[in-house]
DNA sequence: CTGAAAGCGCTAACAT
DNA sequence: ATGTTAGCGCTTTCAG
């Protein structure tokens, strides 16, 4: 493997000007560099970014802390359009990314500071992060450079993406209304995802604004899983008839409300109105298609690269940022009929 | 940062002794191995992977060479599934997995085996390559160990992992010829993925074996892409109404198929039977679902993995392997009554 | 069982 | 404009 000693020694000159030649430095004569230019490509030199690395302290890489990459949820490829959404930016910065999965078999004993430091990492990108993960703590409290994608904490060396919850969650509720209905239940995922009490919170404000009375026996927890979610469906709209649309805090359990109301034959939309979130691509797939809020998860990862690389070089910018999201309207919502 | 110099300072011995220490070396006293551990816990140390790959050469490290993720081919997840197994296995043996993407807006000019020997990866996996990406020359000629996926090429430090695809083609078509239909049509994808001419194979041996003439204008290409393949079947089925059934060489294209079909008002099953191949996600959510040729892609990924790691531990083992497919019947192909 | 010393490939003062 | 020297943090002979 050819290293700058090699060109050094060919091409008649020291390390260090073989060194500055080829990153580019003033100070070195224009014949001398052409010279180590060519030499370097006659050698088929690549850099050694290890040692480079070592020396320089920074490794021009950023750290993919994710979790949710696993076969189970790989249905909600969330995760992967946020991934290249950052990976887009990353190579155009020419940042290479490594993949950390916090989902491995034998529970990493490693903590996230010393994840990061043994691989030397410039900054790190967490996504999927539960709140009571306790490598969300150490974020906060490590002085590694970090962007969280929809977890809105801040410090000087932690920043995050994210988008309105509470007014995503709202705009859903307040189409329901719009349409008529009245009685509406929500599907609310666990407590560990830091948007599920946002969404609530969005869901809660709708009701107040029209006046209408919020009943905490109408709100389950799908735990953001497909089945789970039918099965809550299903209990919750057995008991009370009287419901005639249903906001859920994600796609995939509106996936599963989808098929509570087969089993109980109630017909969506006609029937029964719901509302997901998220909008994956199954939303516009599945029968029918899912009214439901959409997130551009690609620019999600896009703008926490951004905004994670604009950091590490520096930039004293406020590291947040607020995403818009859409209603989009499909067939799983209509006017109420009763 | 606390380094081994630190550890050794404090715990009075070398930095020998603290490397070998920490590194399981039998020849240590076992309380001065306690003792530097101790100290090591106390410091909150963590080794630099950097120094350590530049000493001996190796960085415990696996590129990732994938393209297709970009925003338009989220949709099949194939790749994402792939790097799910691929994640699985390497983090078990704790091993890194660095994401290289060809992808980049600015065409990185580098070269492959540049890209590998920059980063001091150990190995490599590439998946979702076109048979004629400058890349996969490289591959072959490089001593980089490889695996590649989907692509059956050998040598010393090159393996796959794949499936029989002419098998699995031939059983679709068997499928279909099972259920009575005689005038089958094909959408293949584009010439650049290997996997393209053998499923076509399977397709026109199915025919052979059963005495059905291969009509090669009934084979159309769909770039592997939803839309295209809905235009291609479009004109296909409406220039030879006499075809009853197509197999399609992914499930991206049997969607657009589907289309088609409703833009002709043709109903899929009862008057056109289409099957697909790789069963991703969608393929369950399709109306109707699509019976189609089911791979195991995590595995595809974690046995990708296995390899690379065995082959890169010394392994001898031949680097070679073709996992099972499995044709999965859903509603999308019936009887054929004409 | 332990330590001194060399060196992986590179960059960065500090001369000259 | 170029070379000398030191050193990043680690592993690994080689001696003791």
């Amino acid at each position: 493997m050819t290293t700058i000693k090699d060109i050094a020694r060919v091409a008649g000159v020291s390390v260090t000007t073989v060194s500055r030649a080829l990153n580019g430095y003033g100070d070195v004569n224009e014949n001398t560099r052409q010279k180590i230019i060519q030499v370097s490509k006659d050698l088929n030199y690549s850099p050694n970014t290890l040692a480079r690395g070592l020396v320089m302290n920074k490794s021009r890489t950023i750290g993919l802390l994710v979790s949710g990459m696993n076969r189970q949820n790989a249905k909600d490829q969330f995760t992967f359009e946020v991934l290249s959404g950052i990976n887009e930016y990353a190579s155009e910065q020419d940042y290479d990314l490594i993949l950390f999965s916090t989902n491995s078999t034998k529970q990493r004993e490693k903590t996230y500071s010393q994840l990061c430091k043994e691989r030397r990492v410039d900054g790190v990108i967490l996504s999927g992060i539960k709140t009571d993960d306790p490598y969300l703590q150490e974020v906060v409290e490590s002085d590694i450079p970090c962007i969280l994608i929809d977890i809105p904490m801040k410090s000087d060396t932690v920043g995050y993406v994210t988008t309105d919850n509470v007014l995503g969650a709202s705009t859903a509720v307040n189409h329901l209304i719009g349409l008529g209905h009245r009685n509406i239940a929500m599907v609310n995922g666990h407590d560990q995802a830091f948007v599920s009490p946002q969404r609530l919170q969005g869901y809660k404000e709708a009701l107040e604004t029209r006046h209408l009375p919020f009943r905490p026996e109408w709100v389950v927890n799908g735990a953001y899983d497909e089945e789970t979610a039918r099965q809550e469906a299903e209990k919750l709209l057995a008991r009370y008839p009287e419901i005639t649309a249903v906001f859920c805090a994600s796609d995939l359990m509106a996936l599963g409300v989808l098929k509570a109301a087969v089993s109980l034959g109630r017909r969506v939309p006609e029937q029964l109105s719901v509302v997901g979130y998220d909008d994956i691509l199954l939303a516009s797939y599945s029968n029918p298609p899912l009214t439901t809020i959409s997130q551009n998860k690609f620019q999600l990862g896009y703008e926490a690269a951004t905004m994670l690389i604009h950091m590490l070089e520096g930039s004293r910018e406020p590291h947040e940022m607020y995403l818009d999201t859409q209603l989009v309207i499909r067939r799983s919502t209509s006017e109420n009929h009763n």
